[in-house]
DNA sequence: ATGCTATGTAAACCACCGTTTACTTAGAGG
DNA sequence: CCTCTAAGTAAACGGTGGTTTACATAGCAT
């Protein structure tokens, strides 16, 4: 965490390195999550792509269902919502969710193509509560709060199903002005 | 589909009937669909409810995949929402995803929870266009009405993405009304 | 240099699942 | 009554996937 990364070091490099490798394991599943979801997803895919050996996820990560939770802690994160002005956060969160950068190491799809599992539900719905919706709930204010980050989970959940899910053209890359009014207008009306 | 149901012809029932047989699969696979999910209800589970064997899957329907289509077609229905009256649609709406009796053979639960297979995601996203959001639309009227019946899909499911699959407090049975104007507001500023 | 330990690998294990095959049997038609 | 077809069943097949086990080796410490 303090070793800069450099092409001279990278040479140096010594070929094993467990955090590099539980990080290696741990971004590919990401990755994977993201895009193929949690049941879809073997553990013989991810660590294909970190480059190791499928039996590490069981030593670094005990099993496949604990890298899925470490995999989605790293992710949900509350500090890209909170950040965003009060008076112009219907549009700020519309323009956050409709990001088209941020299509990979997305804890939104990651969830809802967990969903399926009843382990990883459990794991999402744990981690959910704890890490953004109890946060989210307390910059809302003490009045409601719990509802409104509801009801933002929600819409931003919808959003981003028939976005990046079930790519419908109402939601793509060719949003309508009115389509995208109507979501900056909701998300606002949580805030007055 | 004319034929009265009756104690005495359940008894003269002859114990082969292709129609029955196929009926309670559909109805077990609905249910088990709606409720655990495509990918974690084995066709073993859907058969064992239904009383029958694995393998008249195979013969009645072709394939899980096929049987996940007929379940879902049948349940896909734009008529109880077309049926609603435009000037109270946000309060019929919120009233009719918060009605606790509607819970088994909900398509909307179905769909989320098969998002994670991709063949059956490709199934839903076929079935949702043509027998939900394309009527849905049209209904809307010509202006717009993809954009809207889009909006109108994504909120419902966030709304029974977070009753239903993942139960919080907040869209439970004592949902404040503070939360419920709020929803009541945003579908009804789909019409308006 | 040489053990020793952490790191990594290959392969097997074991359970599950959708589907197919071979076989049995109920029940209508002759 | 007999036969033939549709309906149903039992069991196996082939593939997959998470995990474990036994083994190899890189790299640090002595």
């Amino acid at each position: 965490m303090s070793m800069p990364e450099s092409t001279l070091e990278t040479a140096l490099r010594p070929q094993r390195d467990a955090q590099r490798t539980r990080t290696a394991i741990l971004a590919a599943a990401q990755d994977a999550f993201s895009t193929r979801g949690y049941t879809d997803t073997g553990v013989r895919e991810i660590t294909a792509a970190a480059g190791v050996n499928p039996a590490l996820v069981s030593r670094y990560f005990g099993s496949k269902e604990r890298l899925y939770e470490a995999a989605l802690s790293e992710l949900l994160d509350t500090k890209q919502v909170i950040g965003l002005p009060r008076e112009s956060f219907g549009m700020a969160v519309v323009d956050l969710l409709t990001d088209s950068q941020r299509s990979r190491r997305n804890p939104l799809p990651m969830m809802m193509l967990a969903s399926a599992d009843p382990t990883a539900r459990a794991i999402t719905d744990r981690l959910l509560k704890e890490l953004f919706l109890e946060p989210l709930a307390h910059w809302y204010g003490q009045e409601r709060g719990e509802g409104k980050a509801t009801c933002f989970a929600a819409l931003a959940s919808g959003l981003t199903l028939y976005r990046e899910l079930y790519p419908l053209n109402a939601f793509g890359v060719q949003m309508s002005a009115e389509t995208r009014a109507w979501l900056v207008a909701a998300f606002q009306s949580l805030i007055d």
